[in-house]
DNA sequence: CCAAGATTGGAACGTTGTTCCATTCCATCT
DNA sequence: AGATGGAATGGAACAACGTTCCAATCTTGG
């Protein structure tokens, strides 16, 4: 027997980083400690890091591991390019929704390490759809990143809100009332706009609001860059 | 002499907030602790407490105050509503240029704290100018939605280049030239769009993207919502 | 002047990311 | 098969952090 059968238990970079993502979905961001971590693979602390630079890398590696699977699947389907854009943005938008932790992830991950994959990932599945737009190659640029900002700006915005999908809407719906209450709440001087639309918050659709905007950066991008096709 | 001179070295949540700033901007996030912070105060950590709960809320405090001078000075100018949007969002975009910790914050604030006072203050004052397009009022909502997302996820993505204005661009220099360069190395065919447009990322400018996109927003949210004035 | 509350500041606690290193595993060579 | 050396492991230890606790000190009203 020169070969034994190869433990099946042996730490790898995969095994890590999809373990630190159940972790990040059942526990939180605060829930990722390196100590919970070793536990959940029953391990010390100090083996990770022959597989993990630090925590920064592990962040970064479970974020581009969940947008890699949002963004490739299912292929882009619709029939105008509007449509298709949209359906780029409504795979990371339930990407986010699934784990709650990644909207403040991808919020910020362009700003903390410009030089981390999922950055052009979700540039080049925007981009290639802008260009279908009929949007001039000197626009791309401008284009790509007002929509790629929107999204990820919407993304950190709605991160609380996530995990509606299970259909525990009570936790959502409560704390969204508890926000149109504080904004309803607020000095009608110098508050006018907000107390206006608080009311409108309350029984928003997140899903709706998001692809709203989408829709708007993109008529936006038409009506500035776009030729009619 | 039954009152005694106050003295003026006394704590307060202002003094406080106005210390954290500091050190937000020149030690960055990391450098902000209650020891550095009680150091620089030349007191303890366990007196600040008296007059802040916990870390999270001198971060909001902080973002609060920076945010609160942005959008007050100066009085918002303009002919044209898309003329004072701009004047809005340039003084966000100049605040995060001053103070590159506020990028990530203004990110995720929402997400973290949604109760927090920050986040109404940035919709009145871009829910207001967003009235004067033309919108009708159901549309609100969603307009000034779009609209601030783009400003917030632009400001998170673009944290990284804040401090430009004091003229130390050689930092920023090779640092976009880095990502331009890692960009151009990808592979060409999983990512021939971001290839394209890697060499413009080199020699943009920051304020003129950031403002770009928020031309294309407002013209997004006159073609879908809005009436011609 | 004196009590009572407000405020201070330093010590201490628990937890975190990370480093260190002795030990174990395993593929390869003789 | 047995030795060898690098790969990999895991537990202890360290520094730093947020936070709590409490004795000491100020400040104020009677």
């Amino acid at each position: 027997m020169t070969s034994r059968t190869r433990r099946t238990d042996a730490l790898s970079r995969e095994r890590i980083v999809e373990a630190a993502v159940e972790l990040l979905d059942s526990a939180g961001e605060s829930g990722l400690t390196f100590r919970a971590l070793a536990e959940r693979l029953a391990t010390g602390a100090g083996a990770l890091y022959w597989h993990v630079a630090n925590k920064g890398e592990l962040l970064d590696a479970a974020t581009e591991a969940v947008v890699s699977v949002a963004l490739s699947t299912p292929p882009v389907s619709g029939d105008t390019p509007g449509e298709r854009i949209r359906a780029v943005a409504l795979g990371l938008y339930e990407a986010i929704d699934r784990h709650a932790w990644l909207g403040a992830q991808l919020a910020t991950q362009f700003a903390r390490n410009p030089l981390n994959a999922v950055a052009p990932r979700i540039w080049e599945s925007f981009g290639r759809q802008v260009r279908t737009l009929g949007v001039p190659e000197p626009a791309w640029f401008h284009s790509t990143s007002a929509l790629v900002n929107y999204v990820l700006g919407a993304a950190g915005q709605n991160a609380v809100n996530a995990g509606g999908a299970q259909g525990r809407t009570g936790d959502r719906g409560t704390h969204l009332d508890s926000v149109a209450t504080a904004w309803e709440r607020l000095d009608s001087e110098s508050y006018p706009f907000v107390r206006a639309v608080a009311g409108q918050i309350r029984d928003h659709d997140d899903r709706e609001q998001f692809l709203s905007g989408v829709d708007i950066v993109v008529a936006g991008i038409v009506a500035v860059h776009g030729r009619v096709l």
